[in-house]
DNA sequence: AATGTCATGTAACTAGTTACATGATTTA
DNA sequence: TAAATCATGTAACTAGTTACATGACATT
């Protein structure tokens, strides 16, 4: 009933590293360019409401004895849970097919929620998802790769190309994880 | 005043290469997953019918014998017009930042309406952007990587190696069109 | 006759955008 | 004291999503 959006996931996710503001959560999505989301008031505090309104977070309004109002976020358990949750998500086809963005936002939070154990059971997913993905490319490549217009064809050699590159950063990504856990 | 939203500049871009019905972009959506616009018709029918309204698409319903209504949509002077206008943008830090899935969409059209020279241009200052914008973001992580959870620097570092892959793929993108001048 | 695909559309809902508004505090 | 920044919010608009609705035509 209570749908949680791709910006609220994404607040919940900041939130779980440490509290903040809303204008704290702002400034992180225009220093960082977090997977395009915007950073305008309208957009986030809004989000904040929602999220608030459903029990996912929780808002104190911080006394430091300024006069400025200053509302600090924090999760509640639900919120965390909700965050877990979508975070345990396999990883689909459309997830692949319709931006790869959120999935990397997802993994960039997995570390401090899941951890390595999870982390790398993600990139798995995510490796044979791309791979068959990019098998269907190159079909799609084979057979009218040569009647489009040059232009479109190189914008579509760009996206095999960014695949593969999703692909080798996921190997060596899970070699990261293999090598720490020997280490450990 | 009447501003055209991305997804009606897609349509356009499609209409252009040839006129189409709505069912028939749709199954383009649907097959090619193309910027990861949706083939929903609560989507497409409307933003048709919008440009319709801004007089950048003809609408005729075809006349084949058969009962069956299907409205063929081909681009209007102007519609050519605002096609070729949007194509002609140049390609700025904002653009490379949120989304370099758009840019690609432009620049896949950009043969068959603006030809070989101006998507060069195109693909030189997307060079130009992407450089720089690398060199932001290796600056970022130079500062803050160490601090970084694993996970989120791997999804850091994952954006890196894809604008270093975009950056790859334009310079033998114009390589190739260099080619196709000294041939012709 | 039933199912599937072609083909178009609408209604209710959701959420994001732009722009505006307000006021406190800090810095030049 | 003027300007910048901290900090929160709202209102009007826009457009996309989901789900529903309709009906012709083709295939089995």
């Amino acid at each position: 009933m209570n749908e949680t959006s791709q910006l609220g996931f994404a607040l919940l996710g900041l939130l779980h590293q440490q509290p903040m503001s809303g204008y704290d959560l702002r400034k992180v999505f225009t220093t960082t360019a977090m997977a395009g989301f915007s950073d305008s008031p309208g957009a986030i505090y809004p989000a904040l409401n929602r999220l608030a309104k459903g029990g996912l977070v929780r808002g104190a309004v911080e006394k430091t004895g300024s006069l400025r109002t200053r509302r600090v976020f924090a999760n509640t358990p639900a919120g965390t849970a909700a965050l877990k949750a979508w975070l345990e998500l396999p990883v689909t086809r459309q997830d692949v097919v319709r931006g790869v963005d959120l999935l990397l936002l997802r993994f960039a939070f997995m570390d401090q929620t899941l951890g390595p154990v999870q982390s790398t059971r993600f990139l798995k997913e995510f490796v044979a998802a791309i791979e068959s993905y990019i098998a269907e490319l190159r079909q799609f490549h084979n057979l009218y790769g040569n009647s489009m217009p040059t232009s479109g064809r190189l914008a579509f050699e760009c996206g095999l190309q960014q695949n593969a590159s999703y692909l080798k950063w996921a190997q060596s990504s899970i070699a990261v994880y293999q090598k720490r856990k020997g280490t450990k």
